[in-house]
DNA sequence: TTGCTTTTGTGAAACGATTCACAAGGCGCC
DNA sequence: GGCGCCTTGTGAATCGTTTCACAAAAGCAA
């Protein structure tokens, strides 16, 4: 298999969310032109992408929605759930917590950590706030995915156990730069860039609507 | 001035920080090979990056920090003050209004909204919530950048009274892609769509460590 | 001043992603 | 079955970004 740019990624699960809606519509067949269009992106861009991973379509017709949806579904690896880690109770950390779309996308959140006595032992949604000491030893226990969200200083070192204890998944809320082996795969949210991002165009007064990402 | 890629205008963002952090160490003087280890890049395209915005350095010596510093915050427009409005209170939206981390960058949160009347009228770090009815004459009253922390189905129609009333900047926190006029910047914190990206590289034993955006 | 070392700034080359353009396939109608 | 219409899948062309490579400073020492 080639290799499929990370762009690519981001607009499949775009298409899937799109592919979803109509979906729960009754539509049962849909044209890349169609997609693209609420995509907003192009037809050649949506069977590009696709071609990656396969022959969806039927030429002359389009692509039947429920088949797609559900071979997206098996491209992201979204067939099966994921179990997730938050590092960090503090503001960002709590407000995941409390996000239920998550379970429905598949990842439950199995495991809260905390450097702060006065948090842990707290329950939050059916969890219990835990120790930082305990987290290489919940990892261990079968952690797909970790989610950082502890202050920038905070965050190299957990990274570095959090990987060291074999996870390969990570997701950063922590304004900051993060190093990791390169068997891992490393998301950065970073709200602090993107109002930079924002800052910069009012400034230089860009005249083109950007979107961050890819879906 | 030649079309400045969105992704250089990200690795500005991280080599601000990064040269705040030496600056504070008392570091003078930085070349670009120093830099660009630091920001996980290249030496090259610590110089391209730069080149667009007129040249910083000094050739033999490198760049002087502070300097560069006071550079690099006058190009993100970081020297002055942005008025801020946040539409949502509810878990992404409150957690916002207590990052105080904001403000020192210079983004000031000047108005909340909310659509629930059971939250109109509560107070939230200095500020009450106001009801969504008069989020356009707050708007006019200057506001430079809006935060939609909304649920996915309401995004779209607060884009667009928000666009319609002049903000010609967007940061949007909602799981949805968004349409904006070509004259306005949207970045979109999809932390959905992240968490797929992970689930792809976990699903697909993608084996390169990939950072989602420039820092 | 000359010569040596260092590091910048920048065209040119390489690379990667998107868009184009069209042959191949599939459906419906006569 | 044959014909016409539509839409996919994909190599080739285009476009944009990153990397290379080197001439042009700048400091320093003798």
């Amino acid at each position: 298999m080639k290799k499929v740019p990370e762009s690519t990624v981001g607009r499949l699960s775009l298409y899937l969310r799109l592919l979803r809606e109509q979906s729960e519509r009754g539509v049962i067949t849909l044209s890349s032109e169609e997609l693209a269009e609420r995509a907003g992106t192009t037809a050649a861009q949506v069977r590009k992408d696709l071609s990656f991973f396969g022959t969806f379509g039927k030429r002359g017709l389009g692509y039947a929605v429920p088949e797609l949806v559900q071979s997206l579904r098996t491209i992201l690896g979204l067939e099966r759930s994921w179990r997730v880690a938050l590092v960090g109770a503090g503001k960002i950390g709590t407000a995941l917590l409390g996000y239920q779309d998550l379970r429905k996308q598949g990842f439950v959140i199995e495991a809260v950590f905390d450097s702060d006595p006065a948090k842990v032992g707290r329950r939050w949604n059916n969890l219990v706030i835990r120790a930082d000491n305990e987290l290489e030893s919940v990892l261990e226990g079968g952690i797909d995915i970790v989610i950082v969200a502890v202050p920038a200083e905070a965050a190299q070192s957990i990274v570095d156990r959090v990987t060291r204890a074999g996870v390969r998944a990570v997701l950063n809320f922590a304004p900051t730069r993060l190093t990791v082996p390169e068997d891992v795969t490393l998301k950065t949210v970073n709200m602090a860039a993107e109002l930079e991002g924002l800052s910069y165009a009012l400034a230089n007064e860009v005249w083109r609507s950007q979107d961050t990402e890819e879906h």
